[in-house]
DNA sequence: TCTGGGGTCCTAGGACCC
DNA sequence: TCTGGGGTCCTAGGACCC
């Protein structure tokens, strides 16, 4: 629902706000993966839908507007936003399903202007100072997006229009539902300063803490302190907060962003102490990572480890090798390595593991020097192979012999491998805490 | 309250080189 | 031989975003 001082979006008469010296629009998809939802069963109109999950351990993905109403949050325990809500409709994700919504909403953000940048499956800054004359103004653009998203997909989204990216960011937040925010260059301060410090990208939980000692809470008062306080409480986050206070950003729209690091971690239904099934996992993991360096184009140099202890305390560990690679091998081992030597007890009991690779350069062009003995080009060869036969005929037709239910062999990076147990089974099968409830 | 998985960016200390 | 300072790289951790 608009706060109550959200301009109206289209005036009576039709005419539209002022955007005089905008050219940023930020376009966030109305609470969507719920929405999509909906959309595939409209007998769920107007009922409380939660799409929940992430995890194991699941929190909620999306909520409808009538979910949220009884307090239900994403990254919220499934399990409690059951208890804030049991009348609505609990569905599980159908990620294939939101990236096909994604990627026609992006075509249609990409019929107005090239000058697109996705934040995520479901919003992108675009920039379209390029296509007024032929669609008219950022407002009437805005106006043009939300009637084809609507049409073409049948969802609802919000459009923030600003001259500056946060800005434009903030203002599609504040109109959420279904809304259309204009904050017009002269409005700028006016628009900003009587926000709560948490709207500026950027504040978190702690930032927001260490504000609030500091009597700053809204984004005014953080524009009137003295910057020197801010850096000293916040570092360069100070001086960052402070620029955005008095609606200052340099970051303009960028269409495609260079990835910097890949990686891929799970969290284990229980808590694991066996260090046969983290090796296991850590190799089903850097098989993921490699594929996706892969995928990418790309080699990395930089390989760590993360390790979420039954605590929650998470430490990380890493190592930069000599050449890149891109072969689930070498990751493999790199990975191991550091989790043997990662100081944590032998019998630690681990929540989560995770493997990340980081320096990424092009793979074309980084050519390596072989030692003796040394077999990447093959290991590459055949890690390549298993990425068309797996693109053939899916994931599940081809793995690490170690990675096979039933089979034995212990996945083993060097002399120090040994016999292995069953692997875990995939996340989402273990994590059936949802079910359809159409009925309800 | 009992916490997913994908990331980005910043800080700080130490090693190393010139 | 001992010393200083700056730059760069590596590593670990943490805040933050959706």
């Amino acid at each position: 629902m608009p706060a109550p001082d959200t301009p109206a979006e289209p005036a009576p008469d039709g005419a539209l706000p002022d955007d005089s010296g905008c050219h940023v629009l930020h376009v966030d998809m109305d609470a969507f993966y719920a929405s999509v939802e909906v959309r595939d069963r409209p007998e769920l109109t107007g009922r409380p839908v939660v799409v929940g999950g992430l995890g194991p351990r699941s929190v909620v993905l999306s909520a409808t507007y009538e979910a949220r109403a009884f307090g239900v949050r994403s990254a919220m325990p499934v399990g409690r936003a059951r208890r804030l809500c049991p009348q609505a409709v609990y569905i599980p994700p159908r990620h294939g399903l939101y990236g096909e919504v994604s990627r026609e909403v992006m075509a249609v953000f990409r019929s107005i202007t090239p000058e697109v940048e996705p934040l995520s499956l479901d919003e992108a800054f675009l920039d379209v100072s390029g296509s007024r004359r032929r669609l008219g103004s950022p407002a009437r653009i805005a106006r043009l997006i939300r009637a084809q998203v609507r049409e073409q997909q049948g969802i609802t989204c919000s459009v923030g229009v600003a001259p500056v990216k946060f800005a434009a960011k903030i203002a599609s937040a504040r109109c959420k539902p279904d809304g259309l925010l204009v904050v017009p260059a002269a409005d700028l301060l006016g628009f900003l300063h009587p926000l709560p410090a948490s709207a500026l990208w950027g504040v978190g939980e702690h930032a927001e803490d260490v504000l609030a000692r500091l009597g700053l809470r809204t984004v005014g008062d953080i524009a009137h302190v003295p910057l020197a306080t801010l850096q000293r409480e916040l570092g360069a986050a100070g001086e960052h907060l402070w620029t955005l206070a008095w609606g200052r950003d340099e970051r303009r729209v960028v269409p495609q962003r260079e990835e910097k690091s890949v990686g891929a971690e799970e969290t284990f239904p229980a808590d694991v102490d066996d260090p046969e099934v983290i090796r296991r996992e850590l190799l089903r993991l850097s098989g993921r990572t490699a594929h996706a360096l892969r995928a990418a184009g790309c080699v990395a140099r930089t390989i760590s480890v993360k390790l979420r202890l039954a605590s929650f305390k998470t430490i990380t560990r890493s190592r930069t090798l000599a050449e890149p690679t891109d072969v689930a091998r070498e990751i493999y081992a790199t990975a191991c390595a550091l989790y043997e030597g990662s100081g944590l007890d032998a019998r630690a009991r681990l929540r989560l593991v995770g493997v990340r690779a980081a320096g990424l350069r092009p793979a074309a062009g980084a050519a390596r020097q072989l030692a003796f003995g040394d077999r990447p080009a093959g290991w590459r060869e055949a890690e390549r192979a298993v990425d068309q036969i797996a693109r053939r005929f899916g994931s599940d037709a081809i793995r690490p012999a170690a990675l096979f239910p039933g089979d034995r062999q212990a996945p083993s990076p060097g002399p120090s491998g040994s016999e292995g147990r069953k692997p875990s089974s995939k996340a989402w099968e273990e994590a059936r805490i949802l079910e359809n409830e159409p009925g309800i």
